[in-house]
DNA sequence: CCGCCAATTAACCACCAGGTGAATTGCTTG
DNA sequence: CAAGCAATTCACCTGGTGGTTAATTGGCGG
């Protein structure tokens, strides 16, 4: 889509060129990007995008044909950068948790087109490729399971919507957030009380701490593993969370 | 609000009047709370709940004035019954999760309403009857911690919110759900597996469960206190959930 | 039976937002 | 320099929505 066909980019050197269609599509995909997470679909205006990026209404129109097509595209790209980061997803619980609470909040507009997109109720915009990517994490979670990296009591795609959940839910409903602690999710005293709260929930359920029923697991059997959650970092070492809160 | 000034009900016996303000405003208030619960205060439309009350559409301006004030008059009464069911969570972790999911998928529509206000990043509307009553349930969290029912390592709040989060993430992004289970959140397959996870989930949470690493207490220290999960039921027998899927 | 007023209705308005037709203008090429 | 076309602009159309004006009607008190 976009048809992006400026001829022979001459570009006069030291001067910007007053026509650039590369560029204007570029400039309509950033601020439709942000319209488009800012108020939904619907509740975007093709008017305020045209204006954030600095470009006349029907261009946007010219370039995409429509306000449809604009969003599918954007969705297209944003997917793209989220598969990335989704396989790189780290093996051990606590990791994982403290990884995903970070994506999370670097990326805050992917998840608002998620929770947008989650109340829309209509057709899914590459519910293949997203099918299909879910699976291949899954399938990978399963493997690190069977090789007891991750505690076999939980299903790999319930413990996989547990960790979204946990580090989706306080920034999705920010509301929530800020009536029970009093702070902003995006501030860094609530992440940083959250990462220690992710930290200590994932040690608690990482796969050597075993509950208490199962007494004979604290005497014998290799006694240097009961606290072998190796990767996992105590709760107070601070994983450097370096995402502005924008 | 809603000046229900309906003179002498005289309500002649078997036949249904004519004229009934009191039932337009009861009417109106259902149908608005589908049409916005569904979507949203922008997108629900008021043509939309006056059909769907079978109602002329200019009632809903004579009862209400504007759109807003219905929207806030459905607010307020949402709250009043949550801060019920809210104040009864139980005390032990396991179910308390049981019945935030249950409480959760039993009234769906209160919590699309908080995601749609959670996006619409505007003013909340009874904040300080919220916060209060937030407060409250927070406090008993913590009274009920000092009483060793609950892991000490977790703050209340935090703990309170991944409650929150683990009950609520499904239905709310059910489109990931279903990415990454093939289920519909919402069905009964669904509903069985997550319920059995969160069972699973809270007993290693819970505060007898202690990690392997404080290897005394597994020892001595009031020996029937080792597996005191008191209330807390094994995840296999199944709490009746019974929300129908609407 | 009549008058009165609340409840209800029909028609309407102003406005806004997505989308379009057609003119305009700046590069680039011959 | 002139032609030609792509990039950009301007004015406009259309449908739908919250909200309103004014007419109508049903039921109750007298």
């Amino acid at each position: 889509m976009a048809a992006t066909s400026n001829r022979g980019r001459t570009a006069s050197p030291g001067q910007l060129p007053k026509r650039n269609l590369e560029r204007t599509v570029k400039r309509l995909v950033a601020a439709a990007e942000v319209e488009f997470a800012a108020r939904g679909f619907d509740g975007a205006r093709t008017e305020a995008m045209a204006r954030r990026a600095r470009v006349n209404k029907r261009m946007l129109f010219y370039c995409f044909g429509s306000k449809q097509r604009l969003y599918r595209e954007i969705v297209r790209r944003k997917l793209a950068a989220r598969s990335r980061t989704l396989q790189q997803t780290p093996d051990e619980l606590t990791p994982a948790l403290l990884y995903w609470q970070q994506v999370v909040c670097s990326d805050g507009r992917a998840w608002r087109m998620m929770q947008w997109e989650a109340l829309s109720n209509g057709r899914l915009v590459a519910e293949r490729d997203r099918a299909q990517l879910m699976r291949e994490v899954i399938e990978r979670l399963r493997q690190r399971q069977a090789h007891r990296a991750i505690a076999p009591e939980f299903e790999p795609e319930s413990l996989f919507i547990a960790v979204m959940a946990l580090t989706v839910f306080p920034g999705a409903f920010p509301q929530l957030t800020r009536l029970v602690t009093g702070l902003n999710p995006r501030g860094p005293e609530f992440r940083a009380k959250w990462t220690a709260f992710l930290g200590a929930l994932g040690e608690r359920l990482s796969a050597a701490n075993r509950p208490g029923r199962h007494r004979e697991s604290a005497r014998g059997k290799a006694p240097g593993h009961t606290t072998a959650n190796g990767p996992t970092r105590p709760p107070g070492s601070r994983v450097a969370d370096g995402c502005s809160a924008k």
